[in-house]
DNA sequence: TTGTAATTTCGCAACTTTGCGAATACACTG
DNA sequence: CAGTGTATTCGCAAAGTTGCGAAATTACAA
C-alpha cells in the first residue's frame, strides 16, 4: 500500500471538494468525481485489511484467488482505478467472505 | 513461508475447514456460478427498484447516466453477468445514491 | 384497431480490466 | 555483506464491459 497515509484529516471539506470537482471536470469519465477516487482508495484498503486479517501474503492470496501477486498488489494500490465487482468477489470468495452491495441515499450537509 | 495452522486447538474443525476449502477451490466454476448468479440477479433487481422508486423510464435513466436505454435494459436483466463497479456507481450517482461495498464473512451452516 | 412510448435483443467497435512474467525495491535475518 | 521472502512496477496480450444504433417486441391508452 503505497500512499495511504494521507487520509486522516479533512476539515475544510466543502470548499476543497468544490474546488477539486472543478479540477477534475475535464478528465476521463473515471475520475470526474472525487468520490470515485476516494471510493477506490477505500476498496484498496479493504482488500488489504481483509488479507492482513487472514494473515497471508499477497502471493498466497493470489494463489487462492487464482491469479498472481502483481495483480493483488495492483488491487491494494490506493491509486488503482480499475476495481471490478468480479475481482472483488473473487477476493471475497477466497477469504470466505461475500461482497455486499447497497445503494444508500446521499445526504448532503449531515 | 508462514503456514496457516500453527494451532493444535481444534483438529476436527481444522479438518473441516481444509475440506471445505478444497471443495471450494476445486470447483470454482460451479459454486461461484451459483453465488454469482444469485448476486447478479439481486443487483439487477436493485437497479430496477432504484429506477422504479425514482419513477423514471430506462431511457430517462440512461440519459441521466450518460448512456442508452439498451445498456440500462441489459443491467436490469437478471441473467446479465457483466455488472461492474463503475456502472453501479454511475447509476447510483445519477439517482443521488452512493454504492456501499462491504465484505461480510460467510456463515456456512454450522 | 391504431399510435406511441417503453422495453428488449442483437451485433460490433472502442475502451477497460485481467493475466502473468520479469525486473526492481524493500525488509528482514544471519 | 549475501540471502530470503515480500511487495511493487512495467509492458503487452487476452478477456471482459460499455457505447450505441436499429430492429423487434411488449404495454397501454384512445
Amino acid at each position: 500500500m503505497p500512499d495511504n497515509k494521507t487520509k486522516p484529516s479533512k476539515p475544510t471539506r466543502d470548499a476543497v471538494e468544490i474546488l477539486r470537482r472543478r479540477v477534475y471536470e475535464g478528465k476521463p469519465a473515471r475520475l470526474r468525481n472525487l468520490d470515485e477516487a476516494r471510493a477506490n482508495e477505500e476498496i484498496a484498503r479493504k482488500i488489504y485489511e481483509l488479507r492482513a486479517a487472514a494473515g497471508i501474503t499477497q502471493t498466497q492470496l493470489a494463489r487462492l484467488v487464482g491469479t498472481t501477486a502483481s495483480v493483488i498488489c495492483r488491487l491494494e494500490d490506493a491509486d488503482y482505478e480499475g476495481h471490478s465487482l468480479a475481482m472483488l468477489r473473487r477476493i471475497a470468495g477466497a477469504l470466505d467472505q461475500r461482497v455486499e452491495i447497497r445503494f444508500v441515499p446521499i445526504r448532503r450537509s449531515a
